[in-house]
DNA sequence: CATGCGATGTCAGGCACTGCCATCACGTAG
DNA sequence: CTACGTGATGGCAGTGCCTGACATCGCATG
């Protein structure tokens, strides 16, 4: 046996997840999630940048399967198309994942600190969409707004997957969401009213 | 006269922009932008909440207009225009500041602890502007999507407004970044070739 | 056994931010 | 004119996040 237990790098996560649950996140201090992991708070910072990204460990193989997804999409595929092709990439990702997915978005959306922290690898995210679809021959700046749509898509519908009940598939609220983008885009009034005339900027 | 230098609020903001410019935001403590503006770092937290909150002064300001203006747009409008009046109405808040914005743009993208704080300014932007929808009649997810659609046509526009030559008004800037997102999720290929198949998610 | 290496621990310190109390000019009631 | 309340500021101590420098310890390799 090792002189050290396995896993620092996980026991800390759970830890942290755990701590920030109970008694919230402010009032949790660093040295405490890594007491309740078996370490001390300057091993802690050896593991994770700040107190904040412990909660982000997977975003980088998100990111990885989203882009790599578009950049695989093919050739024939327009913009949003390629684009669902992502999202459809990144749903095996929570696979009887959902209840641990909404502890920890309970969490982060209670604290503003924790929330930009998701909002900046979101936008992480849709920069690094950007440049798959512009290698795809998307021109500025529909591939910056193409990059947001889908990161949008992907945040309103992971939200209501989320909330939603066990029958509910992710590949099914995104594939719902999508189709709403659409429609929405397309001028449509999302409320089965006749529309009229449309003003401009 | 007072006892105390009128306007300390607004010079905390210029000390703090001048100093971030020159020296980097990292690089510049909390106490050297007090006393460049005769204050103490006491005074300034009276100020502002921290470091970050004395770039982002405007920010409540520039929500306003563009939530009041989506209200207020007919009744008869489609989501996506009501938008559109958005963001016509905040342009004016950016006539003749654009150097400034360029400085504090530059600033910001420097920095990912500012850019967190914009982004999550402009979520905040982003869930008044679904509610202001919500209360039009949209129902969900399409009032989040056109909400988030409608800041992501804001950011990637102003982006390319402070990059732009001093001929290029904001107004434009924005009108044709309105105009390439409708394009592109209407299924465009956005870069002149024609389009085969669709994917599904 | 000697040596190097990797993960961890220990310690000192800077800086962001907060709570508490003091200060001081100004306005106003008496 | 004096006394008192008020609002913006200063001073100071304290907590917690985060970092740099150095020490420790088990393991692998020679």
């Amino acid at each position: 046996m090792g002189r050290w237990q396995p896993n620092a790098r996980g026991r800390l996560a759970e830890a942290a997840l755990a701590l920030y649950s109970e008694r919230g996140y402010e009032q949790t201090t660093v040295a405490e999630i890594a007491g309740r992991a078996g370490l001390t708070e300057r091993t802690f910072f050896r593991h994770y940048a700040d107190k904040r990204e412990v909660l982000f460990d997977g975003s980088g193989a998100l990111q990885e399967l989203f882009v790599d997804a578009v950049t695989g999409a093919p050739r024939s595929a327009a913009p949003i198309d390629a684009l669902a092709a992502g999202l459809a990439a990144i749903c095996p990702m929570f696979a009887d994942r959902r209840e641990h997915a909404r502890r920890r978005q309970a969490v982060v959306m209670a604290n503003p600190e924790l929330l930009e922290r998701e909002l900046i690898k979101l936008a992480s995210l849709s920069a690094t969409l950007a440049d798959a679809l512009r290698r795809r021959g998307v021109a500025e700046p529909a591939a910056s707004l193409t990059a947001e749509a889908g990161v949008a898509v992907f945040k309103v519908g992971f939200e209501r997957w989320t909330a939603a009940g066990e029958e509910r598939e992710l590949s099914q609220v995104l594939q719902e969401s999508l189709t709403a983008f659409r429609a929405v885009a397309a001028g449509g009034r999302a409320d089965s009213a006749p529309r009229t005339g449309p003003a401009a900027p």
